[in-house]
RNA sequence: GGCGAGGUUGCGGAGCGGUCAAACGCAACAGACUGUAAAUCUGUCGCCCUAGCGGCUUCGGAGGUUCGAAUCCUCCCCUCGCCA
């Protein structure tokens, strides 16, 4: 890749780039040196369950490394016992020694999909921010001023509303920007929301005589609802450790709209290759379905395997496309004389509805299917054998005894 | 601390003594149409059952008035504005 190539490729998708020039200078010299820069990214261990949404930071990462740099994970074990301010002010419980470990492996084994673990450094800032002095970090602190502190947004907003800010708040970006000069960092990634923090490190550097930091940032991903940003608890994400055939599913059915975002965000493809596949689907050339097959399964390689991902598509073409049985589905056996109660409330025991008057609406409006038959009774007995109980999109295996 | 507004079924938001399980919108869930996309249309959207113009529990909490309360009264709790 030429040196215009590269910047295009590292910037891509990112919100933020301080400074866009300084970044071209430290790559060429980086070329010219052939020392590859350090790239540090840290990650808060409280909460290792990715998802999508993660990965684009992830991927960010990966980018540098394609282009032959060095990425070092900072697992933000001593910054976690600060809390980054949020200003919410909900005390989160420390965690223990082992509970960090633990949480670091699942990282790994996480994050390692995307990135080479050959050249990723994993590290705990614990062992530099574990080690100052009480000297050290008054000299830390003395190099930034409350003023600086209070362009941050949310403790500007807590300032001016006089709420408390305590003091050891003031410490989280401090003691970030120190993990920085520390490690020498020559760029920071983070997301959008970590802007200020990242650029506390890029300040500070230069009086500890080093060059200032490349601030990067990359926004949060918007949810397969097209609206909120991805997220857990609104159950609008898609998580890494999800099975090929979900992953693949939930990826399907986003908007075409939302398609293109995930595309710019979710694959290494440049932008000018994203716009060219869009125009062909644009002019009609490409069936839009298709270029989701193609994105969803280029999801699932990412953090499967290439034949799971095609198994998943080929999955998802037999039961959405041509209305087949999934080849997968629970598995429930019953007793016809002991176990079986009436339909509705069978649904709420296999989870296919939340109460039992749930499930007589589900079989009112003609949702429940078995063996392909619609049901309409919710006093339907079986006799003996094996049936396909289908509600909505969700199937299950009933074996009656 | 003073004054004002308000807390209703996931959210927003009507209702202000009976016909209220509570309008309407959003979300959600089903059905039709499709490409499990979007848009659109239809239905549902507290719980329970022996499924009926059936029963039960809901409108911040606790009491009270009334044949009858989400609606009126009393006390309490909480939220949000404004002034100190």
């Amino acid at each position: 890749m030429t040196l215009d190539e590269q910047i295009k490729y590292l910037t891509k998708g990112c919100v933020d780039v301080v400074r866009a020039a300084d970044l071209r200078t430290k790559l060429e010299r980086a070329s010219q040196q052939s020392r590859p820069l350090v790239v540090k990214v840290g990650f808060d261990p409280t909460s290792p369950d990715l998802h999508l949404g993660h990965t684009v930071l992830i991927r960010k990462m990966k980018h540098f490394q394609d282009c032959g740099h060095s990425v070092i994970f900072v697992v933000g074990d001593f910054t976690a016992l600060i809390g980054d301010p949020t200003g919410r002010s909900k005390t989160r419980p420390p965690l223990t020694r082992e509970q960090i470990a633990e949480n670091a492996e699942t990282y790994k084994n996480q994050v390692f999909k995307l990135l080479d673990p050959e050249k990723t450094i994993v590290d705990f800032n614990s062992r530099w921010l574990g080690a100052l002095s009480g000297e050290e970090w008054i000299r830390l602190t003395a190099r930034y001023n409350v003023a600086q502190m209070l362009e941050r947004r949310d403790f500007r907003k807590r300032y001016d509303k006089g709420q408390p800010i305590a003091i050891h708040e003031f410490l989280y970006p401090l003691a970030q920007a120190y993990d920085s000069i520390f490690l020498k960092a020559d760029v920071e990634l983070g997301g959008t929301d970590q802007l200020f923090n990242l650029n506390v490190g890029r300040d500070i550097m230069p009086s500890f005589n080093l060059e200032a930091q490349i601030v990067m940032t990359v926004p949060l991903l918007v949810g397969l609802d097209g609206a909120e940003k991805m997220n857990k608890s609104t159950g609008n994400y898609v998580g890494i450790t999800e099975p090929p055939v979900e992953m693949f599913g939930k990826v399907m059915s986003i908007s075409d709209e939302l398609m293109w975002t995930y595309y710019k965000f979710l694959t290494d493809d440049s932008v000018a290759d994203i716009e060219s596949v869009k125009a062909r689907v644009n002019g009609g050339i490409l069936h839009p379905k298709d270029a989701k097959v193609d994105l969803a399964k280029r999801i699932v390689t990412d953090f499967h395997t290439v034949a799971e991902a095609e198994g998943a598509a080929t999955e998802f073409e037999r039961v959405h496309s041509r209305g087949e049985q999934p080849s997968d589905m629970p598995e429930f056996s019953f007793n016809l004389d002991s176990d079986w109660k009436p339909l509705n409330r069978m649904m709420v025991d296999l989870s296919l509805a939340n109460s039992a008057s749930d499930g007589t609406r589900k079989i009112s409006s003609g949702a429940v299917l078995i063996d392909g038959e619609k049901i309409s009774d919710r006093h339907w007995k079986p006799v003996p054998g094996d049936y396909v109980l289908q509600v909505g999109r969700h199937f299950a295996r009933l074996m009656v005894k």
